[in-house]
DNA sequence: CGCTTCTATGTTAGCGCTGTCATAACGCGG
DNA sequence: CCGCGTTATGACAGCGCTAACATAGAAGCG
């Protein structure tokens, strides 16, 4: 009978049904595999692989050729099991076809470069149940560090990024409290900043063409910070125009549009960010307005677009790239969270173009 | 004495060594603390919380209301490895900054949307070698599929795929042959049908501004198709323009200067992609050309922002989104390799616009 | 030459979960 | 009131890997 005894590793891969999950399993080669074929025991293998403790040459190479072999590819799974570390960053951001998140990910990304820590992203779409959804699923993974954009989320959320007990940063504004971390700008200061400089550049009759605020919180805080600094000078918005979706080119071009319809005359319009703006400056040039002596414009991010414009957008640049990487850097210095949460300013600067 | 029985399970956690591995233990709450809350064994709470098997009312309640109390959250690592299915798709695309990735990205979420999949995504900077890194990176995870922009593989990469047994979807072009899937569309065919069109509506005079041919292959491929296109014509281009770096609106308005600055007199010039184009545009704008009649501009790719601008951009249209989804079903929809590749053409359209 | 100190490797015991095979309890028809 | 099919639950044995603790041999040293 080929009842054998079952005993010690795994004799039954061939004894008890002739190989039970050979069938089924695709997986193939494990260290074990690696192990016999190289004649080590399979801790060697896994210490020559990760490059940890001693190992004599011989025997390392021998590991080696034994690797190419087979083929043998690493369960990370099976490894951050063992180790209860998965070499995992949990990463969530509202959009990806907004550019600046691809931007603050190459950031991510450049500073997760040859840390052996790989990425998981996920995109909550500006929904705060998906945001909420996102967090189980990613803390599932047991990552050594998540960031997520923004301030806002579910008590559940919050409740869970707490107790996750991992380094959270919190990123792209500072205007809150953080868990742990906040990386970012002021959206409200640099709105304010805005104001100032327009004011400081002669323009009195503003406008405002907005895009989405429940969704883009930050837009709003920026909006919010201009209104506060127009009202530092005794002025006020003279007309607004805001849609419901997202922010675009042609969203921004049919609401100045609109917003110039609504008649009083201004001399300057803000726009909540450079897609926006850019869309107004295709509707100047196709009514023949000519920004910015016909109408001032400004917009926010110091987007490559703006700055290609036949006159370049006047606009506010933000440091999106920095912003990503420095939240990593932070996180992965110090693995364990401060006993008071931190925040950095990774500032903004203004881009004085030829619109404004 | 407390120390009841605890026993069956890790009667060592408190016996042997007091804790060895809790003061480093961040982890908490497992399976087993929410089986001792509810008491029940942790299978069943495993099977509640997958729902799988039967389960009566009451323990479900019992069991769901100690996940609550505890704030358990599951842990994949252990979970994937114990069931050899992580539930996991692998992407790997060149870029994030090019915005018909991140569309694809969306149709791939879209489609993975209530499927219980998480999408794990790599960006290779168009970097074969880097491509080969993600390919074993990702593969580690044990990904139930991969999708992989392109079919241009470092050897040990296609290897890997091969190998590895799961099903992989080739995106984003069509004309080669795929090692299992491929989904998208055919870039020469659309260079082609570019060139068709255009010598349709009468041009014969093409100049041609584009970018980086070795990162960007597709792009290549579209030329060659335009060329291929005009020589069946008995033409050919008449001054070509081309940067090293990556495509960019900034780019495409330099290029475009550099083109004209060639000499040829042109009555129309194909870009690369829309990004490039809309560079063209804006030259156009800046120096008084009125398209199409000084000078027509087709572009590449249907981006918003070439419909938006005050002369719309004359393009194609790919659907890059309905191509993430599509590979992405058709990997799920079967989960074993089929023997045959198979290949699925997503299309293009044209759209006329007004430059061209 | 006995003893410490490396260096190279192995043994053991899980990490936290799930597949598989029991087992218990409950109808229910004959 | 026996046997049988359900339904609900549990025991057990790993998944593939690694931390922690051996162990064995080779130096190093007074």
């Amino acid at each position: 009978m080929p009842v054998t005894k079952s005993t010690k590793l795994k004799p039954e891969r061939v004894g008890t049904r002739s190989g039970t999950r050979l069938p089924d399993r695709r997986q193939g080669v494990t260290l074990a595999d690696v192990a016999r074929l190289a004649e080590v025991s399979e801790i060697t293998v896994s210490r020559i692989l990760r490059n940890h403790g001693p190992a004599a040459p011989a025997t390392r190479d021998r590991v080696l050729a034994a690797v190419r072999e087979t083929g043998y590819v690493p369960n990370r799974l099976a490894g951050g099991l063992a180790s209860s570390g998965s070499q995992l960053v949990g990463v969530i951001v509202p959009s990806l076809t907004n550019i600046v998140f691809p931007e603050v990910l190459g950031g991510i990304r450049a500073a997760l470069d040859g840390s052996g820590f790989q990425a998981v992203i996920g995109v909550s779409d500006y929904d705060l149940v998906t945001e909420e959804e996102l967090v189980a699923s990613l803390l599932a993974w047991r990552p050594e560090a998540m960031v997520i954009a923004g301030f806002d989320h579910t008590p559940a959320a919050r409740a869970m990024l707490e107790g996750s007990g991992v380094r959270i940063a919190e990123i792209m504004e500072i205007d809150s409290t953080p868990i742990d971390l906040a990386v970012g700008h002021s959206h409200f200061q640099a709105g304010f900043d805005t104001g100032q400089y327009l004011l400081g550049r002669g323009y009195r009759r503003f406008g405002y063409v907005g895009h989405d605020w429940i969704a883009d919180r930050r837009a709003r805080l920026r909006h919010d910070g201009l209104v506060a600094a127009l009202a530092q000078a005794g002025l006020s918005l003279l007309a607004s125009q805001r849609i419901e979706g997202p922010s675009s080119v042609a969203a921004g071009r049919e609401q100045l549009a609109a917003l110039l319809a609504q008649g009083p005359k201004l001399d300057v319009v803000v726009f909540s960010n450079d897609d926006m703006a850019t869309g107004g400056v295709f509707h100047c040039m196709a009514t023949g307005l000519v920004p910015p002596q016909d109408l001032a414009l400004f917009g926010f991010n110091g987007l490559d677009i703006g700055q290609a414009l036949p006159t370049p957008l006047s606009t506010m640049r933000s440091n999106r790239f920095l912003t990503g990487k420095t939240a990593i850097e932070l996180l992965l210095a110090q693995r364990v969270r401060p006993s008071q949460p931190q925040v950095v300013d990774t500032g903004y600067e203004i881009l004085p173009g030829a619109t404004a």
